[in-house]
DNA sequence: TTGACATATTATTAAATTATAATATACTAA
DNA sequence: TTAGTATATTATAATTTAATAATATGTCAA
């Protein structure tokens, strides 16, 4: 059970760290509105074309989210529904207004 | 709103850096249940007595978790709503068995 | 086939984090 | 007051991660 629960973290740990980065929550932030070019979310994070790229290429490496390809643009998107749900409780407990903090 | 936005991640991206880790998600998981003295905590880890009153040290210092010492004892518990909010994402998503990830 | 734009890759230096050890403090019971 | 246990602090070397620049690839339209 405790051994269960170690592999779990260490699981949870490589995708927090992919997280723990104001740019690149921002760059979630913004895919959990939906798909989004490269270069839209390199105008959300304010980073480099270059550092967006390696990021998502990153994510997707881990399975964290997809892409597709339309002509020029690439389409990235959350893939993992866990990330997606991790994603959602940060931005509820921290970006909607006038939630109040229940205790 | 942007610019709310990226203080926001800011700030969240301090909280997830402190939990990015397997032992560290372990002694929250483990505080996530209620308040756990030092060597408790210690047990669930497997971390040094050192190294799990560092990081408790840190986490207060920022706010997420508090104490209270009885007697020879130090009880630590999360302090911060939101901090719970997310370990219980987490848990939920990863460490309960049998739900169904909807997409 | 060339120019313009979208995306990806690679390399390198600077900076932060981790792991660990050694040691200090504080409380309690005898 | 001393021994034993619980917790805290400090320091440092090893490892990771971050930031950045330079450049490459791929697609499309003219």
């Amino acid at each position: 059970m405790k051994e269960q629960l170690s592999k779990k973290a260490e699981q949870v740990s490589l995708v927090l760290k992919q997280l723990a980065h104001p740019d690149r929550l921002m760059v979630l932030c913004c895919l959990l509105d939906g798909e989004k070019t490269v270069n839209e979310l390199v105008g959300y994070a304010n980073a480099s074309q270059s550092w967006v790229s390696q990021f998502l290429s990153k994510m997707k490496l881990s399975g964290l989210v997809d892409s597709q390809k339309k002509g020029v643009f690439v389409y990235y998107r959350i893939a993992e529904p866990r990330l997606k749900a991790i994603m959602t409780a940060i931005y509820k407990a921290y970006c909607v207004a006038g939630v109040r903090s229940e205790r």
